[in-house]
DNA sequence: TCAAATTTAGAACATTTGTTCTAAATTTGA
DNA sequence: TCAAATTTAGAACAAATGTTCTAAATTTGA
């Protein structure tokens, strides 16, 4: 692991443990026994290191994309893209807690992540067509609240994880499946055999 | 309006206008042409100031819950509880966007949000409840989705926002609109007429 | 009215922060 | 092998921050 990398990890850790607010370049360096100047020899500015990390965040959510295209569009697709991107979002914490004021604070940032959601929901918006049309969801459903569900969708995924430090506070697995079963919610009302 | 209230006021519009992350004791003073010291003498710690926003906030939503008590109970009293919180949500924009890191800063703060939301979520319940014995909502809602469906309603009151900023970033009167329809759409499959 | 209480401005302080600079140590590769 | 490129530690700096201190101005109320 070169130094690049071992910085990424501490700084992930330690922001995502204890909040952008309380941590400074001196503590991620600190972190890893490394001086203050070393650290801004390989990152310039504080910015860099939040962009690369949340460049490793669209990384793995563009390579989501590429998977779902070459697979089968069924239930099991739509609960292995929440399951990955609920671990995504549980991976990089930090940037979900603080969203809004990074994307303030690094406006191509928040671009590329109002792009990146574009892309996620039109995917989801043809997974549902698919499962309409393959008489797994009732075929009933208005369009505009077929983009409406989706905004739901998103909203939860990417808010589950404020919630539940604000509420229950569940740890790891536990967090998880509490709001898979809120998902699970959301479309319940959806699936063709609860609709008569 | 005394020196205390003049401090709340700017702090709210400067938190919410530029971001908590930008705000210091001192911008708050100089925006009402106040002295730092001065400030200080009304609010020994920032934190205090904090905390009177929240308060004020915290006080809104118990009224609006005294306000339910004594009201009818229908759809149109879920589009009022649905209205007047989104715009409180709005009015203290800024705790919201930073909620989680808020609430680990002054842990106070999250336990009194954490009872106030146990408390909106039963009454909630109840409203359900009573939708279904009017005949207004299905009467074959498995009490875990209810449970789930006063979650999701939550998770969508507590984080429209942060959504909007981070993706369509509508402005006012646009933004409320857009998200009550996701609240309409979360409630739309619930509806009995449209049950069959 | 006038002494006590309060509010106020502004200087002062210790700390922290992001960043830069310098010079030494280490690694690279021809 | 050894010169050039790189990585590193640590000092240094200016700016900002939260807070405190002091002394003056203002307000209060008996």
């Amino acid at each position: 692991m070169n130094a690049k990398e071992k910085i990424l990890n501490a700084a992930l850790l330690l922001y995502n443990e204890q909040g952008i607010r309380n941590i400074t370049t001196r503590h991620i360096a600190a972190s890893i026994g490394m001086s203050g100047g070393n650290l801004h020899y390989h990152f310039k500015h504080t910015e860099d290191i939040i962009k690369a990390l949340f460049n490793e965040l669209a990384l793995a959510y563009d390579g989501l994309m590429i998977d779902v295209h070459s697979a089968l569009l069924d239930l099991d697709a739509m609960a292995f893209l929440t399951e990955t991107s609920f671990k995504l979002v549980n991976k990089y914490r930090f940037i979900f807690i603080n969203f809004v004021e990074i994307g303030k604070w690094i406006p191509e940032i928040r671009e590329a992540y109002d792009q990146l959601t574009r892309k996620r929901e039109q995917q989801f918006l043809n997974l549902f067509d698919d499962l309409i049309a393959k008489g797994i969801f009732r075929d009933d459903i208005p369009s505009s609240n077929k983009q409406g569900l989706v905004k739901q969708f998103f909203i939860t995924n990417d808010f589950w994880l404020s919630h539940n430090e604000l509420t229950d506070q569940y740890q790891d697995e536990k967090a998880l499946k509490a709001y898979r079963n809120a998902i699970d919610v959301l479309l319940w009302p959806y699936l063709k055999h609860h609709q008569t």
